[in-house]
DNA sequence: GGGAGTGACTTGTTTACCTCA
DNA sequence: GCTGAGGTAAACAAGTCACTC
């Protein structure tokens, strides 16, 4: 983070009229601008903050502001050096360029924490919706099994009923065998990968719980899905919320793999 | 008149360097 | 000479003010 400390003290210790009017001295400072080369701001401070003049022309220039844009998009931290030489190029003191930079950083990062905000809201907003048909979906699918299920106990036992009056063989261990219990095309579908561990206890209930979830339930479902935390926790440190890509991660327009698309 | 944008400032923290016992 | 404590300077983030448009 302060890597360039060592430049900075050789530096600035030849250049007090630089950084060394830095707020953080904590003193109250004259500070006298060549800004904009045509005017000069002639700001003055005293003990407390003071209004500056009407009369002084803060803006920076359409090349100026230019200038430091391109700048920081290639880099949001200036080297000394580089402050320095732009502030030089610019006609703006380096403390200038300094106080750019730190407000473009902070309203940068002000402004990417509203989009990654709006944006996680609209993917959570699409994956609730997802989440509830796909729900609506398995319940379709569950009562298809069962029905399924029910047939096949049907058949079953019709070509049992055939073979045991012919033979008058015990006919238990066939029937059993042949019964498809729940447990053998959980089995089946497990190895289909149809249903996970979890899907299977839902699934105990959709089939024995009596029907289905009560919606208190299901919403408590859906709020412990949807507040599981990311395996890297890097949404859960503040630290990381500026690295952040949220063009990557949720681009659509890449065209790569889409986090959602596991539910595909 | 009020809100958004922006340049500058204040305050507190962190880090590296220097001095001295 | 080495070491730890204290002082200092510089940079930064966060919050705010003052001003312009």
């Amino acid at each position: 983070m302060f890597e360039d400390q060592t430049i900075i003290h050789g530096e600035y210790s030849y250049c007090p009229t630089s950084e060394a009017f830095d707020s953080n001295s904590h003193h109250e400072a004259t500070f006298s601008s060549s800004n904009n080369s045509s005017s000069s701001s002639g700001v003055v401070l005293g003990t407390t903050r003071k209004k500056k003049s009407k009369n002084n022309k803060r803006r920076f220039s359409d090349g100026q502001i230019k200038s430091l844009e391109s700048m920081f998009a290639s880099e949001t931290r200036l080297e000394p050096r580089k402050k320095l030489q732009l502030a030089t190029e610019l006609g703006l003191q380096p403390r200038q360029v300094a106080i750019w930079f730190q407000n473009k950083r902070a309203r940068w990062k002000s402004k990417q924490l509203e989009r990654d905000c709006s944006i996680l809201l609209a993917n959570y907003n699409t994956l609730a919706s997802r989440f509830e048909a796909l729900k609506k979906e398995k319940q379709g699918l569950v009562l298809q099994l069962q029905k399924l299920n029910a047939d096949l106990v049907q058949s079953s036992k019709g070509t049992d009923n055939d073979k045991d009056s012919g033979s008058g063989k015990p006919t238990e261990s066939i029937s059993e065998a042949n019964k498809p219990s729940l447990s053998s095309l959980e089995k089946s579908e497990r190895v289909l990968g149809v249903l996970s561990d979890d899907d299977i206890s839902m699934k105990a209930e959709y089939d024995f719980g009596g029907g289905v979830l009560e919606p208190a339930e299901e919403a408590e479902l859906l709020s412990m899905n949807m507040a599981e935390p990311a395996a890297d926790s890097s949404l859960t440190s503040p630290e990381d919320w500026g690295s952040l890509n949220s063009e990557t991660l949720f681009d659509e327009s890449t065209g790569g793999y889409q986090w959602w698309d596991f539910w595909s």
